[in-house]
RNA sequence: GCCGGAGUGGCGGAAUUGGUAGACGCACGGGACUUAAAAUCCCGAGGGCCGCGAGGCCCGUGCCGGUUCGACUCCGGCCUCCGGCACCA
């Protein structure tokens, strides 16, 4: 009886051989079908892989190995995304330093990748932690410093109390920190943007050049970046030299305007508030601004406002209207102020019903005028413009905001304004474990950048983690005290250091020359090589880093550094791996958190890396979420003995010389042909699941055929090696085994993807269904190809079906060639 | 509310351009091997009904309708679930 294979010895035979003869190393400054594919580098964490992180890269290898097979030169580089927080904290609970506690993790997590059989070009391999590596981040942040694109201004911005430092927009969700889940404060603090804003335009129109991303992210993006057309509108202020400048997406409502909105951050609502007697207005500003994100962002929230006494006047009319603060106008969006419409804006309605403000509808509906003391609710669409001078009759649309501006800008009182939603993205971080930004405070030059020359700043050593002080780089005063390089005088050195998404931005071009000192980018090499064409990764990632670095792409592009713009051709999400917890007994996202983890190391011992890779492709299309199951593991498993069973069966079959006849086609021939068509079909969609279920039956074949001798050992042969073939990718370590083993020469990843020919994967014979009025009465087996007629008259003789159809006349005949032949008959 | 995606057996999931719905696997039932068990191999199976049997009939891919000889697939209208955005002016 079959024994289970010995897969610990020949996995640690293969990982030893494909490390010392380095089988994924490539030559970028070779010419070549290039072929570059990248998954998105891991952060080295303190916690051992689970096999939920584990899909992503077997999928990964599985895609490089197919690839190498089709005959490319395959580039699958592997780095670390080492800067952040848990290193930090893990110094101030353990006293273990950052860089050793983070190259711990490195060393055990390359081990785990390897131990998976997964191959990637070591040579090339960089931790953003690395001073060779974050010099470059300091070096781009100067170049956008000189461009204006890096800058530093007083803002509120986001603070995570749990994290001890400021968040980028897009690491808040729902209000809380994406990374410990506190609920996060604003705070006005000064702080370094990169703005990403200006890229926004651009940002968005890129996305419709990306067929080859899912419409998921794209639409994630695209509301991410929330473009929306309208008009900035001036309306002078009495008593204020500076008019108030609001953005409307309706300015054909001009006339409705009854009051204008200011948030309480608005610098008018500053300058109001130190008015002499407007305590009032300071105590709402205070009271608006101790409520957090979540609180003042939230549904529920009461629309609360105060009268400030102030009259703005109405370009259209000149009349005098109040200016107000209220709570739901956002500091970020637009220009922090709005013209208030009760009669068609829901929000400006609710506000007018509680504070009694005037209503005044400007569009006659169907229903005729509109009574704004009937109104339940604003009336945002239809109708016809009234009460609006000479705008009146204009249907409601994009002509009357059209009209609209075209007056407004006229009239001079604003223009026409694309507005976003997408902010500056806030690169500081009060933390150490970081890339420190190359600036330097001096008292008499103010802030200066670090010349090129004194690239980098490196972290220093001499600190002490001991989580009670703020920024620790901050109490190194070997690190802050500095002279400044224009003065030459004393002078402190900034102590924030980067978002690690910036690291993230760019690495991928850094794998194309990854030990080059004298550059941050070769550009040569990355027009022979960018773009990317596979970036696999987690969904989590469809916001944050992908639009970073399609951001600081675009910005290298403008530095002439690069010469593409989108630098992930195309992007493959797969699907979290989801466990049953026995802990709330839900199923849920597989993590350490969680205590549901699977570790690919436990199970690699029991059933080998193989059945691990195997499973973990089987389990289902890798786009979606997944459950893990122990029992299914053992179906892969199973699997797996079966092939080495079969292969030891054809390795002892006898030698047949020379075949005497030639190839000839047998059952055997066409399963193997129609094998290689559907795994090479499911390969190039990632559909691994069922390249695996073709591969069972092709297995299943071949046992097939050894019980029954109908097939020639030469045969035999030949479709056993096809099966190692196809099922390399999948299962490198058992398959380089008995590729040895039966006589194979090189290694399996350097022989060529198997072909198959077209009219072998099809049988020469099919099955024609035969309906009868729609009804299915028979099957016929006939020669493919086979003519109408032929098939007809043969069915009119079948059987089974000639009952149906004797004696009655054949109005027509639908017939599909090798599918089907409906007969209608009366 | 706006935008995107998805609904198929007990379960994970298959199904080129509309053409045998349920491949492959898990779980399950039966059998072989075994003193026995495990392991392995083989067979069975969407639901319902009729038939001793070979076999036959009806229903069936979230719901309702349409197009078609024929719809998981195309069209119209809904429902549910998942994800993104949302006091965004």
């Amino acid at each position: 009886m079959p024994e289970k294979y010995d897969h610990a010895a020949i996995e640690a035979k293969w990982q030893r051989h494909w490390e010392e003869t380095r089988a994924a190393f490539v030559d970028t400054s070779a010419p070549g079908d290039k072929y570059y594919m990248l998954n998105m580098f891991p952060y080295p964490s303190g916690s051992r892989l689970h096999v939920g992180h584990g899909r992503n890269y077997i999928l990964g290898d599985a895609l490089y190995r197919y690839q190498r097979m089709g005959g490319r030169r395959v580039l699958n580089p592997m780095g670390w995304d080492a800067f952040g927080l848990p290193a930090e904290n893990a110094a101030i609970a353990s006293g273990t330093p950052p860089r050793e506690y983070t190259l711990a993790n490195i060393a055990r997590m390359k081990e785990q990748l390897r131990s998976l059989g997964l191959l990637y070009d070591w040579s090339r391999e960089l931790a953003s932690c690395d001073p060779s590596y974050y010099r470059w981040n300091q070096w781009l942040f100067l170049r956008m410093w000189e461009r204006g694109l890096a800058y530093r201004k007083q803002a509120p911005v986001n603070w995570c109390p749990g994290c001890r430092t400021v968040l980028a927009n897009e690491q808040v969700v729902d209000g809380r920190c994406e990374r410990s889940g506190d609920a996060v404060e604003i705070r006005d603090l000064t702080q370094w943007f990169f703005r990403i804003t200006d890229y926004a335009e651009r940002l968005l129109a890129g996305l419709d050049a990306l067929p080859y991303w899912s419409e998921r992210v794209k639409t994630m993006q695209r509301n991410w970046i929330g473009r929306s057309e309208g008009a900035e509108i001036r309306f002078s202020v009495d008593g204020f030299a500076e008019p108030v400048v609001v953005f409307t997406t309706r300015p054909d409502t001009l006339f409705g305007a009854t009051f204008l909105a200011l948030a309480p951050e608005h610098p008018l609502s500053g300058e109001i508030a130190r008015r002499a007697g407007a305590t009032e207005v300071a105590g709402f500003i205070e009271r608006v601004r101790r409520e957090s994100r979540l609180e003042r962002e939230s549904e529920t929230a009461e629309k609360e406002g105060l009268d400030t006494g102030v009259a703005a006047v109405h370009p259209g009319t000149g009349e005098r209207i109040p200016v107000w603060l209220a709570n739901f106008v956002l500091p970020e969006y637009g220009t922090g102020a709005i013209m208030g419409v009760p009669a068609h804006d829901q929000r400006d309605f609710e506000f007018a019903r509680k504070y009694r403000l005037p209503i005044r509808p400007v569009y006659r509906t169907a229903d005729g005028d509109v009574d704004p003391a009937a109104m339940t609710q604003a009336i945002p669409h239809g109708g016809v413009l009234v009460s609006s001078g000479e705008w009146n009759g204009t249907a409601e649309g994009v002509q009357a905001i059209r009209l609209a501006v075209a007056w407004i800008e006229a009239r001079r009182a604003g223009q026409g304004k694309v507005g976003y939603r997408l902010r500056d993205w806030l690169i500081s971080r009060q933390r150490y474990w970081g890339t420190p930004i190359p600036a330097i405070h001096c008292g008499g030059c103010g802030v200066v950048p670090v010349p090129d020359r004194d690239l980098p700043v490196l972290l220093p050593q001499d600190v002490a983690f001991r989580g009670t002080e703020g920024n620790p780089l901050a109490q190194s005063e070997s690190f802050v005290a500095t002279s400044c390089p224009s003065c030459g005088g004393p002078a402190r050195r900034e102590t924030d250091t980067m978002d690690t998404f910036v690291d993230s931005s760019w690495y991928y071009l850094r794998f194309l020359n990854p030990q080059d000192d004298s550059r941050m980018v070769d550009s040569q090499r990355a027009r022979a090589w960018m773009p990317v064409d596979q970036y696999i990764g987690g969904i989590e990632h469809a916001i944050l880093h992908l639009l970073y670095a399609r951001f600081i792409c675009r910005v290298l592009k403008d530095l002439d550094l690069v010469h593409l713009e989108e630098p992930f051709e195309r992007l493959f999400n797969q699907g979290m791996i989801t466990r049953l917890n026995p802990a709330t007994g839900k199923i849920e996202k597989m993590s350490k958190s969680r205590g549901n983890t699977v570790s690919p190391d436990d199970l690699s011992a029991r059933f080998g890396a193989d059945t691990v890779r195997l499973y973990t492709l089987f389990i289902g299309p890798p786009e979606k979420e997944s459950e893990w199951s122990e029992d299914g593991v053992l179906g892969a498993s199973r699997f797996l003995n079966r092939v080495n069973d079969v292969a030891e069966r054809v390795a002892g079959l006898p030698g047949d010389g020379k075949a005497g006849s030639g190839p000839r086609v047998t059952p055997l021939t066409r399963l193997e042909h129609r094998t290689i068509q559907r795994v090479t079909e499911d390969a190039q969609r990632f559909h691994f699941h069922t390249a695996v279920a073709a591969l069972m039956e092709f297995q299943r074949g071949i046992a097939e055929a050894l019980e029954e001798g109908t097939e020639t050992a030469a045969a035999i042969r030949g479709s056993m090696r096809t099966l190692l073939q196809l099922l390399h990718p999948i299962a490198p370590h058992l398959t380089e085994e008995w590729w040895e083993r039966l006589g194979g020469e090189r290694s399996l990843l350097e022989t060529a993807w198997p072909a198959f020919d077209r009219d072998l994967a099809t049988s020469p014979r099919v099955t024609l269904v035969v309906q009868v009025n729609g009804r299915v009465r028979g099957r016929l087996d006939l020669e493919r190809g086979a003519a109408e007629a032929e098939a007809v008259a043969l069915a009119q003789t079948d059987d089974r079906i000639r009952p149906w159809v004797e004696g009655k006349q054949i109005k027509r005949a639908v017939y599909v060639p090798d599918r089907l032949l409906n007969l209608v008959v009366q």
